[in-house]
DNA sequence: GTCAAAGAATGACCCTCGGTCAGGACATAT
DNA sequence: ATATGTCCTGACCGAGGGTCATTCTTTGAC
């Protein structure tokens, strides 16, 4: 029986490589530039070998991302409930968050990329749909913390929970994107953090004080 | 003279026909769905023509954007600065942006995916250069209106600028990247917008009140 | 009207690259 | 030794971006 198990464990080898190879070459020179060939080479495998193991080189990508999602998931879990309030596991949050995305600012960006693009052409639905229900799950930390800060009573009891985890959300990924586009330099990362904080800080003043939210007028799409 | 008038003026309307072939294409299918001799076949032209006029199918697709943005800009000029006060410029800010990027889903997400690409390798420096230019004048907006606030008097005077700007730029586009992720239902809009309101409400009343911006510290990467 | 020069447009062609598949290499089983 | 898998290979295909020799059109001098 040793001989199934020998080629099972050969196999998530290969499997392995291909991904390994992929990684470097994909956050090295991104999606378009790299080609299938490339990443063969760098397994050590051929270009059709490569194809026994993924239906297509956008689903080696996915499964790269995924990967990395849920390795985030994963850290965000272990870390942000430890916080003794509301507020205080939004700002592990937000810290976390930050962490994870300036550690690797090229993981964000095709993070990012991928969830903004609509040429999915060459992934089952089943794979995309995976990809979205794990990009959620950020979303849905954000909401479950915002309801225990309603039911301890930290936030007033007619929170919009749905706006402000939008909002919050927002301010995370704002705060990040913009760091892609300026500079690399250490020192911006001081202000990425700042920026979120800051502004996270402010947003959760705003909260406990109790103001509501913005009804708008749907003739005039202003607040009134 | 009239000679080379006209031909210039037939050059320029074979250009626009293969714009605006192009910007319905590509708003329908994506960029990567559309074949060059396609938008060659809508605009009445040869493919081996659509390249007298472009050098890639790329620097159409970021002319088209180009001008999009442009178009925004205007707008903004346009209606932002009438505000009485900073927060009431920032809120009208606010409003034409949502406006602007709710009425046309797919333009923010395509410049969001712009922005967040890596894979530019057809686009001439220049061509580059002149988006990039172009994008930041959205934050440069917010720039300007948050330092006029301060002149005023209407922001405490150590208010950090880049950071509120930085948070409020998050906001934004967090709120409508938001909108790409969710159903297309109208009263889906409403929410965006509500949230967006709400969380520059909350950011400004954080910002009036005082309150300072976080200095992190540099070693644990923690408020202190 | 004729014709040469300039300008504009064409589409056959080239090349790269994602994806396929007939066939080979190697291990295992009898 | 032979049969049966399992795994892998690389020549091949088709699609699509980009090129360029050729052809068509316009123009203005004679």
């Amino acid at each position: 029986m040793g001989i199934e198990e020998r080629r099972k464990r050969e196999k998530e080898g290969r499997r392995s490589a291909i991904l390994k190879a992929a990684r470097k070459l994909f956050f090295e020179k991104g999606f378009k530039s790299v080609t299938v060939a490339q990443i063969a080479k760098k397994a050590e495998l051929s270009k059709g070998a490569v194809y026994l193991y993924f239906s297509s080189k956008e689903e080696i990508y996915s499964r790269i991302l995924l990967f990395d999602i849920e390795k985030f998931h994963e850290r965000v879990s272990r870390i942000v409930l430890k916080g003794e309030s509301a507020s205080k596991m939004l700002e592990n949050f937000a810290q976390v968050y930050i962490d994870f995305f300036l550690a690797d600012r090229e993981l964000f960006r095709i993070l990012m990329a991928y969830m903004v693009h609509t040429d999915h052409n060459n992934l089952s639905e089943e794979m995309n749909n995976c990809l979205i229900r794990s990009t959620n799950k950020t979303i849905d930390t954000i909401e479950d913390i915002i309801r225990q800060g309603v039911a301890s009573g930290e936030f007033p009891p007619h929170t919009a929970v749905r706006q402000s985890r939008n909002a919050l959300w927002g301010l995370l990924n704002g705060g990040i994107s913009l760091h892609l586009f300026t500079g690399k330099e250490e020192s911006r990362e001081q202000m990425i953090r700042s920026t979120i904080m800051t502004g996270l800080d402010h947003y959760i003043h705003g909260l406990k004080e109790n103001r509501k939210p913005h009804i708008l007028n749907p003739a005039t799409g202003l607040a009134g």
